[in-house]
DNA sequence: TTGTAGGCGTTATCAA
DNA sequence: TTGATAACGCCTACAA
């Protein structure tokens, strides 16, 4: 130990690695590294691996099938010892060859299938925009309610359009032609959406967007237009990031507890890892409440 | 290749690191995930490594000592073959002992030390802060000019600093008592250094935050306190992120070109990893423009 | 307790 | 050109 000190060796994680089989690494792949909502998530997550004494290694899928293509390759290739990943144009077939294929522990964030072999979180979409529309109409009256999702069918589109859909269908209210849009994960997608808004002659009184990032660009763009939010028309988003308070009006969005759900997949891919869990694949479902401000 | 096709062979790049000492792997240390300086950089030094077929792993050091230790522990065990961090606590003891017991290139950003055997791309902060204080003087007629730097003598702080003092300095102006704060690197930082300023009875005319973000927390609390700005009082920023257009009154800024500083600090590594280059560190400057919105 | 040999999956070298 | 072999640095199993 001497020797070590004052040498100052460092053993090869490489060569024990090759000799353990395990990496001492996981990787993750988050949706957009420019989206707030992945920043606590990535932090826990590393705050976890840390713990476990483990290093990570981080993709940024930006939303492109290539990328995230390349991430499963490359995971294929490099060995670690888990996966965590945000997949949203991977389809259902890409993930499923990838987990025949590699034979480590996956956690899935906002996953829209479930698998039997791997654990995810998500499944807030569909309830928390139900609630969140729900309460748009029972609490502040609204019932012209129109709502901003996401292009094709990425997640987590169809399941937050669906608790919209269901919401309205309930409460029985149409949705007019012209109520929903489709527009990019971003400030600019909603503010393309909100521009649509604009040319109807009868648009909404309040505007749902899938994220908030587009309730953002939706708001920016109605001020731009000389409205007043929320009074000519209210916007609410989903998901509490920090952009919610620097935008004025502040904005009204559900929050789910970012922090928690980083810890979760990361515990849960421990616990994968270092064998405590070996049963079927869980489900969590993480929680979320609506934080009114003054957008709507 | 019929057999490596059917049967989906996939070199293990553990075995082939071990044995050519290469790891195709480099690793980044940022200074912060939440700070969107960092996106386009990490995403243009994702570009470039793909392109030379490396993984990057990235680290997030959050200001924090520990993590910044921890990251250079981290990768004197984990073999990479080059590094790129933006370190912010680190002592230049550390980095420098960091270098010699590690035997791989090196690329700083915003680096604070000139290092005869690494590269770095920065050094824009003096004279930047400086043509931005004098154009607050020359252009928009300020005289009454504060400064939000950051607590203790992290970088960049000190830097801006210096150009904020030479500019007023060359003006003929004085920097009264209450003038400089010093603050986090965050919109809550920044809110905390204006909070000081709006309990003075003369506070400055206009604010120059070393930070876009400490800029917006500036902007939010003098709104709060029923202040307009720029009327009542103005502020600019550092570093034209997406918040400088989500706040209102949309920032004035210097602007750098980030992803281009992300390509530029990927490209001096790559050039040492692949042994083009082998002279001594070489030190880039990136460019800068001030961008004219609405806060000033 | 201490020491030694074998093998993890590659690639590079050298011999055939 | 092809094929066998050693070595990268570590850990584990087994022998002394």
């Amino acid at each position: 130990m001497d020797a070590v000190e004052t040498l100052g060796y460092q053993p090869n994680i490489l060569a024990r690695s090759l000799r353990t089989q395990q990496t001492q690494m996981i990787a993750v792949m988050i949706g957009d590294i420019s989206n707030a909502f992945y920043h606590p998530v990535v932090r826990a997550i590393q705050d976890v691996a840390y713990l476990n004494d483990y290093d990570v290694l981080i993709s940024n899928g930006d939303h492109i099938y290539e990328n995230e293509k390349r991430f499963l390759q490359t995971v294929l290739r490099r060995p670690v010892d888990g996966v965590i990943m945000a997949p949203h144009r991977l389809s259902v077939e890409d993930i499923d060859q990838f987990i025949r294929r590699s034979h480590i522990p996956v956690v899935l964030i906002g996953a829209q299938l479930q698998h039997p072999q791997i654990d995810g979180v998500g499944g807030t979409s569909q309830p928390a925009t139900y609630e969140a529309i729900t309460w748009l109409i029972q609490a502040k009256g609204y019932r012209r309610i129109g709502f901003i999702g996401v292009e094709s069918d990425m997640v987590p589109g169809p399941a937050r359009y669906l608790g919209y859909e269901r919401a309205m269908t309930d409460a029985g209210l149409s949705i007019e032609p012209g109520f929903v849009q489709k527009a990019k994960f971003t400030v600019e997608g909603g503010a393309e959406a909100m521009r649509m808004y604009l040319q109807q002659s009868n648009p909404p009184a309040v505007v749902f967007a899938a994220n908030s990032l587009m309730a953002v660009g939706a708001i920016l763009t109605a001020k731009a237009a000389g409205l007043r939010v929320p009074e000519d028309i209210g916007v609410m988003g989903f998901d509490d990031i920090p952009e919610a308070l620097i935008v004025d009006p502040n904005l009204t969005t559900v929050a789910r507890d970012l922090p928690a759900i980083g810890t979760q997949v990361a515990s849960m891919l421990f616990e994968r890892i270092t064998g405590k869990e070996t049963g079927p694949g869980r489900f969590v479902q993480s929680g979320w409440r609506i934080v009114e401000r003054q957008s709507v």
